[in-house]
RNA sequence: GGGGGCUUAGCUCAGUUGGUUUAGAGCAUCUGCCUUACAAGCAGAGGGUCGGAGGUUCGACUCCUUCAGCCCCCACCA
């Protein structure tokens, strides 16, 4: 290794080590009753997605602990896959076949089903390739998709036995229904968006009367459904009317007025219309008051042969024009006022939903999940940070039904088929029926719909592993990783579906990422154009630049802004790394390695470092076991720059250039067996770049890697406090001297000579001080005078005096000594107040009071000095 | 209407159970440097009465109350 460029290139090492870990097979993993199984499951990408910050984020999180545990001994397993996603994917390929000319309902579903495997082979494999850009470890023998034939089966497998225990049914109920995918969704992929909207006041004709009574809507186009009038038990206004009819202008249908506790007298009128077949809460006044229930719109949620004819075949929101307009026309309609509400909109399909009252699978969720908000309370389940724990158990104590059908085509096809000649009981079954068991007719037909994409993922965490076995080893696993917006989705669900199915968690600990925002603040959306592409900033940047960056800053629980520039802040310290092992690198092209003079000649900065190493280390692994990962980037961050470049280094190197070979070659290799260190603890996080140089540093063997090479452990006898006091002391003096330098503007070409009123300095701190402050030569003795012409310092209540003879600028010196000696003064009255408090001698901790004392002395003793020396300057 | 989170330097954020002088880092700013690892760098400096008010305490950025602002989640006000 002769010529080492002056900057890191990540584009020309990371594709390199990405294909040697692949070929070394480092990330797969195989039973192995010797090893303790460390075990994470991908939250599944969908198959046709592109990678995303959000998956930058929850990856190199993923990546870093199983990198850890990995080198730290543990059979690291962390299984990637995708989801098939059903109702995602299949709008995506409706919405490019529509491009085409091509209508899914005419193709029909086997040719739709074939577009969709095309599509998935196409652009399935994009996001796993981004994903192995990133650097991430996954076992890439173990991917799973969603669909897989095994998959599929398992997933038909739980329907059956669910549906076997009884907690499965079949209902017509008031559903979310999305108008654009022509599905029912499920509460969780409703989103709620404020909106600008009018509430509009209509009065209705009061049957046999000259009275009306007015109501007060949203969504007038429903009142074409409307089969009642509701008012409040109490309302003095309405007692009247109670047990009448009004008649449904436009529509002319008599529908009773009732009471019922839902309706609100203070909102609006305080009579409502109900629409049982068209708003939940009408449904259950509906059902509870025995209303009839019109549907009165088709799938697309366009009107049907249930209205009017002039009202039918048409777009809801041109009904509602039409309607108001009518109503106006037959002057019914009394009012319009602007008014705010929140519109439900279909999470996929991004059209407002409609409730729609039809016939779905439901999953009764009641007692099943009991279990798995028990494991949670508890704490066999660790949520990080924990307050989403009260979020969690606040859905899971008002759980709801699922509903897990969809009228959709590409997802697992619901395992129920129905006898066309007998039409008993619907025939539940893994594998097709030939006949029907009860007539024996070949009639059947399987149900048309799939389930919920959920469905499928909330086995993931076992399911993902083929054979019971594998499931005994490595099933529960130790860490899931994921965004909180999955919380219902998915996290919750996997609980459910291990404890039901398996009686144990699916994993220890969860992990919540932060929420990833522009600089401004803004969700990062497509819509908005303001995420960067991962992948361009990998290009610009690097991707352990990236993966560092995004970490360093996304503190546990909050959200985190983001901006591609930012990862300057990375890829500095990609090159900081890469900078260090270049100047070992090149000293080993003169020095030898030797390996047994690896204890030989320590001093201090040797003591120091170990013991910062280990204390760092320490730290390190603590942070991660409490999941403090963006603590334990700025761990390392600080070590690597502060102690092992800043100081470590820059101290080594007067032993380095001195002649003495023996001592050259101990210093040498053991800050390079120090740099292997701080690569293994900094390769988890930065991968490519660490592999790079801990490949360089020595020749390998063959196969081998930092990923499999074995994480440092603590050794505490090497925590060495009196090594600390003398670095702290050398750094001290160090930065005296410095701030001089600085503070009068003096080039560091210029070395300076200094004097030190001391009894002792050994030699290796003389030169260490020299070095690092630039001096021409160091003076020191118990009896050292104030030179003439010099800038001083006392540190530790030792005079420092720089001589400056002919540069010194008097006036700026005694400025510089008097603000020192204003600031001292300024905390000496600090702690003087503090001791002047008789409560607190008396109460705080005798340390603390000592401590206090201690520094009084010192203070004091240091302002003396610095007034004799500001005295005395001339 | 409930629940949660946030508010510390111009910007983005640290600050562990309340007690090392005058609260830290990175970026940005200013000054001096191409010092043979790194200008993506080195050295130095300036910059914050820790959102407001009150309280607990000998002592509060840290604990409590309250107010204000911002953000998320949940909930059937048509």
């Amino acid at each position: 290794m002769n010529e080492i460029p002056k900057a890191y290139n990540p584009s020309e090492v990371e594709d390199k080590w990405y294909k040697y870990w692949l070929e070394q097979n480092i990330f797969h993993s195989e039973i192995d009753n010797s090893k303790e199984p460390y075990t994470i499951v991908i939250p599944p990408p969908n198959v046709t997605g592109i990678l995303t910050l959000g998956h930058v984020l929850n990856n190199t999180i993923q990546d870093i602990y199983i990198r850890t545990k990995r080198m730290q001994g543990y059979n690291a397993c962390w299984v990637p896959g995708t989801d098939h996603a059903s109702i995602a994917t299949e709008s995506k390929v409706v919405r490019y076949l529509k491009e085409q000319g091509i209508d899914k309902y005419e193709i029909g579903r086997e040719k739709f089903l074939d577009a969709c495997w095309e599509w998935t082979n196409k652009y399935g494999g994009i996001i796993i390739q981004q994903l192995k850009k990133l650097g991430v470890s996954c076992d890439w023998e173990r991917e799973r998709f969603t669909l897989d034939e095994d998959y599929y089966r398992k997933v038909i497998e739980t329907f059956v036995q669910l549906y076997k225990e009884g907690k499965i049914y079949r209902g017509e109920k008031i559903v979310n229904w999305d108008p654009a995918s022509r599905s029912a969704i499920s509460d969780e992929e409703v989103n709620y968006r404020e909106s600008n909207g009018k509430l509009w006041y209509i009065k209705y004709p009061v049957k046999d009367s000259k009275e009306f009574i007015e109501v007060a809507t949203t969504r007038p186009e429903t009142m074409l459904g409307d089969t009642g009038i509701a008012v409040n038990p109490k309302d003095e206004r309405y007692k009247n009317l109670i047990g009448k009819f009004a008649i449904l202008p436009l529509v002319d249908r008599e529908i009773p007025i009732f009471s019922d506790w839902h309706v609100e007298s203070e909102f609006g009128t305080g009579a409502v219309k109900v629409t049982p077949a068209h708003d939940p809460n009408d449904y259950v006044m509906g059902v509870e008051h025995n209303l009839e229930m019109i549907n009165i719109f088709n799938e697309d949620a366009s009107t049907n042969h249930n209205v009017p004819e002039e009202f039918q075949g048409l777009d809801r929101y041109v009904v509602r024009e039409k309607a108001i307009s009518r109503l106006k026309e037959q002057g019914y309609l009394v009012k319009e006022e602007n008014y705010t509400n929140k519109v439900g909109y279909s999470e996929r399909g991004g059209v407002p939903i409609e409730p729609y009252l039809s016939e779905q699978w439901f999953l009764k969720m009641e007692e099943i999940s009991k279990p798995a908000l028990d494991v949670v309370r508890n704490g066999e389940v660790n949520f990080h940070p924990d307050h989403w724990k009260k979020t969690y158990d606040h859905w899971m104590t008002n759980i709801k039904d699922w509903c897990i059908s969809r009228q959709l085509w590409w997802g697992h096809r619901i395992p129920v088929w129905y006898c066309d000649d007998c039409r008993k009981e619907p025939i539940v079954s893994v594998d097709a029926p030939t006949k029907c068991p009860n007539c024996n007719s070949k009639n059947l037909r399987q149900d048309e719909d799939v389930l919920d994409t959920w469905t499928s993922s909330w086995l993931w965490a076992y399911d993902v592993f083929k054979t019971e076995e594998e499931k005994q080893y490595y099933y529960p696993t130790d860490l899931l990783v994921t965004a909180p917006d999955i919380i219902f989705f998915w996290v919750a669900r996997m609980i459910i579906a291990g404890m039901h199915f398996r009686k144990e968690i699916p994993f220890k600990d969860v992990y919540f990422t932060s929420v990833l925002r522009d600089m401004q603040g803004r969700k990062m959306s497509k819509t908005l154009g303001n995420s960067p592409d991962p992948i361009e900033v990998i290009n610009k940047y690097g991707a352990d630049a990236l993966r560092f960056t995004i970490i360093y800053s996304a503190p546990l629980g909050q959200d985190v802004l983001f901006s591609e520039d930012k990862c300057e802040f990375g890829r500095n310290f990609a090159n900081k790394i890469w900078n260090a092992g270049r100047f070992l690198l090149m000293n080993a092209q003169t020095i030898k390695i030797d390996k047994s003079l690896a204890d030989k000649h320590l001093d201090f900065a040797d003591n120091w470092i170990n013991s910062r190493f280990n204390k760092t280390l320490r730290d390190l692994i603590n942070a991660l076991d409490t999941f403090d990962i963006n603590g334990s980037t700025k761990i390392i961050y600080s070590f690597i720059w502060n102690d092992f470049c800043d100081w470590y280094i820059e101290l080594s190197k007067s032993r380095l250039y001195a002649d003495n070979e023996e001592i050259k070659s101990a210093v040498l290799t053991r800050s390079i067996m120090m740099f292997e260190n701080l690569l293994k603890i900094a390769h988890p996080f930065m991968p490519f770049l660490t592999e790079e140089l801990w490949q360089a540093i020595e020749e390998r063997k063959p196969g081998e890697s930092i990923s499999t090479s074995k994480y440092p452990e603590v050794n505490e006898s090497l925590i060495n406090e009196a090594a600390e006091k003398e670095m702290d002391f050398v750094q001290d003096i160090i930065n005296g001297i410095r701030n001089i330098r600085g503070e009068a503007n003096i080039p560091p070409s210029k070395a300076l000579d200094v004097f030190i009123k001391i009894e002792n300095l050994s030699e290796y701190q003389i030169e260490y001080i020299k070095k690092l402050a630039k001096l021409n030569s160091i003076s020191f003795s118990s009896i050292i005078q104030q030179p003439k012409q010099s800038a001083s310092s006392v540190v530790k209540g030792i005079e420092i005096y720089v001589s400056l003879e002919g540069i010194i600028d008097l006036d700026l010196e005694r400025k510089r000594l008097t603000k020192e000696i204003e600031r001292l003064e300024g905390s000496l009255a600090g702690i003087r107040k503090k001791l002047s408090n008789e409560n607190f001698v008396k109460n705080a901790a005798k340390e603390v009071v000592e401590k206090e004392r201690q520094k009084e002395t010192d203070w004091v003793s240091n302002i003396n000095k610095l007034k004799d020396i500001l005295n005395n300057l001339n």
